[in-house]
DNA sequence: TGAACATATGAACATATATTCATATGTGAG
DNA sequence: CTCACATATGAATATATGTTCATATGTTCA
């Protein structure tokens, strides 16, 4: 038994058809929602945009952002889970910087966008 | 009474200042990130990556993805709201397509970011 | 005008997620 | 070894958000 979803009786086939095969695969366009994700928090942004300046320890960047550096920490995980970011370690503390040089010209391209008019 | 925020005592005050200094407009980083959320959706990343190929209709894209007329509906609201598609009418259908030209970039580098590797 | 249909929308519900609080881990100094 | 400190982490809570369901809006055609 098949659950109706499109109730449209005029559903263009051939469109449909030739878009499907251009799709790319289900699995990288989650990955890349969720990349996309990881970068729509105001947070997250902030630290990736502070770190195109400069590397920074988790209390500058706690202290930059008037956050606890719990909640920094736990967002630099999220951070490092999509190899957005990554550290070095000096004693006890930690350096972060980001890992990637797409992330630059992703963000530029976001700023642009909500830049116009 | 202030609340203490960042514990630690050895902060890069030079570092915080210097970072302070470059960061962008709370607003616009809250716009950027904003626009990271609404792609970091995969119905919706579905949906502008379909648009990438054609325009198409409601129920054109509802049938493509197996989803509900209503939750497509909605989702294109939220697309449309940030400037990211666009629609035109024919009689009672409304064909979507894309409204900007960053969104093929900013997909594409996302699409290689996570494909790295 | 009224029926059929494509799309939009509001409310409700279920799930995801960001921050807090408490505490654990790991490193350097004495 | 022990204390102080920078960072990490788990549980809990509050909030945001995606989908469904029911229904409204608006257009075409008879």
């Amino acid at each position: 038994m098949e659950i109706e979803r499109c109730s449209c009786t005029v559903v263009h086939e051939d469109v449909v058809e030739k878009v499907k095969d251009m799709m790319p695969e289900e699995e990288r366009l989650y990955d890349v929602a969720e990349l996309f994700k990881v970068l729509g928090d105001t947070t997250r942004i902030k630290i990736i945009c502070a770190l195109f300046e400069s590397e920074m320890c988790v209390c500058d960047i706690a202290d930059l952002l008037n956050m606890s550096q719990s909640a920094v920490s736990h967002q630099l995980r999220v951070l490092k889970a999509a190899r957005l970011v990554k550290f070095r370690k000096e004693g006890k503390i930690v350096y972060y910087s980001l890992d990637d040089e797409h992330v630059k010209m992703i963000f530029d391209l976001g700023l642009l966008h909500v830049s116009e008019e």
